[in-house]
DNA sequence: AGATGTATGTCGCCG
DNA sequence: CGGCGACGTACATCT
């Protein structure tokens, strides 16, 4: 990892054309090739970038600018002119070990898959990511009854989502196997559920269940976690 | 902005839970108070960060460790616990004047406004961003024979630029207005159209139209431009 | 402030 | 390698 202080101007040309002004910025180059341009303000997101893998140029102008060229396998490039180096050190970073992650919708939908009842009293599982032509449904499950129930799973529950498990019931209910002892219904699982979404789900006859994290992950074996 | 290069091990509580086991990696502080968790691979997307508004607490373990705490207005929390620093040091950089950029579908959009016959010979535009129920069709135009024709323009085109088309010459066609001399035509725009969208554009007899965005900028007034 | 649509989105899974 | 969906999506624009 080589990091530049620099005052420069760039300019990018691939799917857009952006130009930089002169200004003083952060330059991150990346072992596998990759430049970041920073200020100091915005978010994670570079001004300019080029993602890996791409090659870095360095050359000299005609006027003694140093002027890299970046480019990559798809032709975009990143042209940097650098009129003053205010900084410039290289550190030896070897392999990060990656990150863990926690809380997202797949390890929701093992909590879920763990515990169904938790979304209906009475309710088994069948199948997680059951297969259908336009798509897998989360979780298949049956009630006490016997009847067919298809569990999508959002962290946010927005719309779309509720689009997509009509999608699925609607698919499903053709199936004579699935609805011999009568339909399958539907169940729209979510920690956060929008009003929107709640309103167009129980208007298809769709049941709404808020998921309790918190509540469902100290249910699990607290052994096979790590933290 | 400050730079940091350290071993560090890493604690996100958020949205999700994550954690970065120890390993030297890249810390960049910004003015605004966002931090930036950046490793030697990857792509722009730093490891983990913290979004401004969000402020930085700087501290000393009872083991004499340095440990860092970021915490949001949301009450999510990076904690960095810092073993070794291999590099320390702070730029001011002053306020970035910003990017401009061009190429982006709204230009495109302005371009084929102006010169709507590039798209089909004898086209003319009847309005941008033309409203209808489920949202604006960004060109609706008239062909030599008076019928209407619907633009949807995209950067690449791909099969859900299609879909949007579709469902808004489904609603088109609907109005009697509009379709007094004939039904309402097609043309999916883009730089670049992918293969299954055009085949499906096709099949539903939309007209695919590439177009080329350099040629475009040349009929366009010069001296409008900057760049 | 909330809803909507775009993005040089990126990332990961699965065929 | 391409398709598809999730993402701590971010971000701008409009209501």
């Amino acid at each position: 990892m080589r990091i530049v202080v620099a005052t420069c101007q760039i300019d990018y040309a691939g799917r857009l054309t952006a130009h930089l002004p002169s200004a003083k910025r952060v330059l991150m180059l990346k072992a596998d090739g990759s430049v970041l341009v920073h200020s100091d303000g915005g978010s994670y997101k570079p001004l300019n970038w080029m993602s890996p893998p791409c090659t870095v140029q360095e050359d000299l102008t005609v006027d003694g600018q140093m002027e890299w060229t970046v480019t990559s396998k798809t032709d975009d490039t990143l042209r940097i002119v650098i009129t003053e180096v205010h900084h410039d050190s290289s550190h030896d970073l070897g392999i990060d070990p990656g990150l863990q992650k926690d809380g997202v919708e797949k390890h929701l939908q093992e909590l879920l898959a763990e515990h169904p009842a938790t979304l209906h009293d009475g309710l088994s599982l069948v199948r997680r990511e059951y297969t259908t032509a336009i798509g897998p449904v989360d979780l298949m499950c049956r009630d006490s009854d016997g009847l067919h129930v298809a569990v999508e799973i959002k962290r946010r529950g927005e719309i779309d989502g509720v689009e997509q498990l009509t999608r699925y019931l609607e698919l499903l209910n053709r199936d004579p196997l699935l609805t011999v002892k009568g339909p399958v219904r539907g169940i729209f699982a979510a920690q956060l559920i929008k009003p929107q979404a709640r309103v167009l789900a129980e208007d298809r006859g769709i049941t709404c269940a808020l998921v309790d994290y918190n509540l469902l992950r100290g249910m699990d074996d607290p052994s096979e976690r790590l933290f």
